[in-house]
DNA sequence: AACTATTTATAAGA
DNA sequence: TTCTTATAAATAGTT
């Protein structure tokens, strides 16, 4: 939108996207409250970064919105009377849940080469030799099916072929079979078989054809 | 903010006021979209009109950022009367949140190159680069901390030397100013700085002492 | 709804 | 991070 128009995708570098994540969640808020003024909306606004950071927006409350959205949404309804202590273990679990999410989160962003100005040079270390043997086994999984992939085509190219030759004798034992009768297009209909040119299955391409 | 710079204060007429909710809000729910798209971020937006109309907007589900919400926030063990409905978006998010966890953890396995049997080639092939990515960046984060440390040290080796210099200077000094009194014992305490030999902090090695 | 003259937002670069 | 600036996008007032 200004030096240059962008994509809408997602940025690729890491600290670019970091900053854009900045400006805009500051343009973001300002035309919500904009709209909230102008208007007289209320306006809730909740933003998590990649990074799980919340950061949110209210005209009134937050608490005040959602409540207010409950009311009007209608998949809302679905009622059965919790216990408060069911609510409560529920809600502790879900906290729980929410920590686990964000050790995985933060773990995978490193492991994708991301934060790692948090980590010291030790866990650096241990990140580097995690990954190289990840990337190991990934590449050797890799070739492995490259190969398997190979032997299934160059298997079916030995049967292709060893049918080829079996009705490369068959034809002619058919032609004279009808006497010579209409040699000419028979042939011709048959060079499919007799030649292997072109596209057909016996040709070994190496596409990325191997399905599993 | 064309034809005019406006005011941000709430818009006495009631159809200008009208017209622009509709371009402003549309304006920015496509914010609140980009937002997401470009930064991978979690957004969710909700907006009453002063007519009680409700319109949403929410990158992943709104039930979903709502309850990831009340994970994060302090504010809602404050008051919260398990309604409910509240009750029921919490089991629900606490599904989400189950699946996503799961998510990661294979993330996360694939990436440390376990459960390969379950991805295609081209899978493969996305993941081997992705990881050589990673192997590149934090290798490289690592070797800039490694010279950061070394670049430290070799600032202090130049101060402590410096400071040798001054004290080999300063200590004979001392020694005249004594009248050769106790020359022996003074100069064997003072070795330490004369010599620079041994373990002393002058030394450079490179352990992996450097912290951030 | 459409049209633009302007204002605002912002991508890239410092 | 913050500032700058050239340019893209949003939009106030008008038709």
């Amino acid at each position: 939108m200004t030096r240059k128009k962008i994509q809408i995708k997602k940025i690729d570098n890491i600290s670019s996207r970091q900053v854009t994540f900045s400006k805009r969640r500051k343009g973001l808020f300002k035309k919500a409250q904009e709209l909230s003024t102008l208007c007289d909306a209320d306006v809730a606004l909740m933003v998590f970064s990649a990074t799980n950071k919340l950061f949110e927006y209210a005209s009134s409350s937050m608490q005040q919105v959602i409540e207010r959205r409950n009311g009007c949404s209608e998949n809302h309804r679905l009622m059965d009377r919790p216990s408060t202590d069911q609510f409560q273990v529920e809600s502790e679990s879900s906290d729980t849940l929410h920590k686990k999410l964000e050790d995985k989160s933060r773990e995978l962003r490193q492991m994708n080469g991301e934060d790692l100005q948090e980590l010291t040079v030790q866990e650096l270390q241990k990140l580097e030799t995690l990954l190289r043997r990840s990337l190991s086994s990934v590449s050797k999984k890799k070739d492995e099916m490259f190969i398997q992939g190979i032997n299934t085509l160059k298997r079916k190219e030995v049967e292709l072929i060893r049918e080829n030759q079996r009705l490369k004798h068959v034809v002619p034992d058919l032609i004279i079979g009808q006497r010579q009768q209409s040699l000419e297009s028979v042939i011709r209909r048959s060079s499919y078989f007799l030649e292997d040119g072109g596209d057909s299955d016996t040709s070994l391409k190496l596409g990325l054809p191997f399905h599993n």
